[in-house]
DNA sequence: TATGAATGAGTTTTCATTCAT
DNA sequence: AATGAATGAAAACTCATTCAT
């Protein structure tokens, strides 16, 4: 990160296996669960031998919260990017805007859906920073903010994934807009009657 | 149990050994993690012979799931003559009776709340017909009720789970107002014109 | 055993399950082998229970061993009967017809066959007395008449059994010319120059 | 053997190892029978942790059919040379100084004859090649070549197994004399037209 | 770094046999 | 005689981990 000038090649290098590794990993573990993917299957699959797995992971726990945590910087970096959110809108639109665009591109991938849903809890996210960054980002306007957004964050998770994966009880786009108003449902709730409430109309 | 009714005896050994499995079973499970609990330790926790295990399941995943029908089922009973819910009472006191009483009798046992959490979902629910009652007893007075209870039912079990299990961000204590409140907000919103019926519009 | 007047009825009863294990057992062993044939298995398709099977048998071995003497001993009557065999043929021929007759009663049903073959050895025959009968019936026209015998018999057993079960290298109704060819040949050369000789013409 | 021709170590060692186990087979698989050994047992006889098998072999069977096929070829090789065969001798001298070479072989080494005997039938011969070789060699001086070599296939495996085995009803020894006479009278039988080669017409 | 043969503890599963009813 | 639940020894098979190359 900071000289930066020598060892593009095997810091390369060692980065393909390690991806490699990964790659087959997710795979396996979303089309086969976690507990029936064995570590040779994964170095099979990433065409590695089994030893060099040793060389990058601790073990396959290990393995497994490196990928949640990869895949889910990545979502949130891309739904980010692609909400269209403007330093102009309040915490609400910002919010919405950011939960749409992230379950569309859940729904895209069920597999990866899959695996976040069982994989990424509220701990990952509060670890991350993420949280706080959001709570900040409210500005004041609801109390309580913690506990709404925890509310909101796991209503979204779970009910995002049985219609992502089972389409049950309707398929994710059916459900996006009852999601999106029970939310606004939720934000409703711990708005502090400070700026508005009555520009309503 | 006294003379010979009808057929006590075998019915009830045969039941006795396969309570015992589930009994240990479920504990093991709880404890230690489905994946990390041999067949083995649940025979001997349940002082019955490893062979014995395979007389009454298929294999750990059967023992599984049968668990899991059988907790969720002890619980729902359990939480509606708990509840004191009566007749009089309309579909949203019901239901926020029933979803209250159930998350003190979850908090109780942190144990069976991570079990059922993580093993009970909305597939098996509407499997039970529980679902179906559950709609009926709306009355009407909700459109949608379907995905109405199925956003409630994601975000009562995924939100109480993280506080049960770790008080993460709360204690379930603290959550349990936030969780109805906001229950009743998702409700409002698919409120059709009902006691109010004049100022829609 | 020894009033022997009475217990017609135990007797039969007793048969009865000792025939219906004794069946149960030849079809499974012919089936899938003796070796990947389990007791329960064989006392579940005789409809009978576990336990009764070690009220007749001692264990698998026994069964099996009982099952080939009985199978062998049906086929033997039943070709000698069916052979159409008189007292004015001589050796030769009383040998041909039996061991012709053997063969079409065996291709008749290829799991006997198959199963007898597989059990059935020189020395369960020089057991039941059988091999003694048949060099008395030689009446000295041959030499050596048990090796004679032993080679014959070997030769129809083993040639018999692939092409009544593969069929190959061909059928069993093609076979058969040659074997009897190749059994007459082996007789010839046994044959002591005693009666005949001249008369070869 | 000395420097690193081509690939010595790696051929070499995973050769080792399989032979272990192939041999440490053998000797059970003979001394009690297929269905008695164990995979453990085969482990623990060739020095070889018991995951080790699971590397070359695929299971029991694999195994065995692995092991026939090997002692076969050998078996058949080492006749060949031995028997002292030259260009000039016809198919009969040729057939009868194998036969009579492998029974020798055969009779030194109960337990490879018991084995091969068991596990070796006419279809493993004929997928192997070597029974169109011996085909060709007839030069068509027999009719019917296959059912013919068939035939003296079988009785020779079937004859030598209880002489060899049992010593029964004589000992190898005393049979072989016996048995070729049979062959070379099976082989008259089959002889197209003439002693001789001449008058071929 | 990378490999993959080797390991052996640990797991699942089967099954002959017993025995209380 | 008949049953079949229960047993537990033993078998098959898996797999994370090590280590010599």
């Amino acid at each position: 990160m900071e000289k930066k000038e020598e060892s593009p090649r095997s810091t390369l290098k060692k980065t393909l296996k390690q991806h490699a590794l990964m790659d087959a990993a997710f795979e396996l573990f979303t089309n086969q669960g976690f507990g029936k993917t064995s570590i040779s299957e994964i170095a099979e699959k990433a065409e590695v031998a089994k030893g060099t797995f040793y060389l990058y992971f601790k073990d396959k726990y290990d393995l497994r919260s490196r990928i949640t945590a990869h895949k889910a910087e990545q979502i949130l970096k891309r739904a980010w990017v692609e909400s269209g959110i403007t330093e102009d809108m309040n915490f609400e639109e910002k919010l919405l805007s950011l939960i749409s665009r992230s379950m569309d591109i859940l729904a895209e991938d069920r597999l990866l859906a899959t695996f976040l849903v069982k994989n990424f809890g509220y701990s990952t996210l509060s670890k991350s920073g993420l949280l706080e960054e959001a709570i900040a980002m409210t500005g004041g306007d609801y109390h309580d903010p913690e506990i709404m957004l925890y509310l909101i964050l796991e209503l979204t998770g779970s009910a995002s994934y049985s219609a992502i994966v089972n389409s049950e009880p309707v398929n994710i786009e059916e459900l996006k807009p009852h999601l999106l108003k029970a939310i606004s449902a939720i934000l409703a709730q711990y708005k502090t009657n400070g700026t508005d409430k009555k520009e309503e109309k």
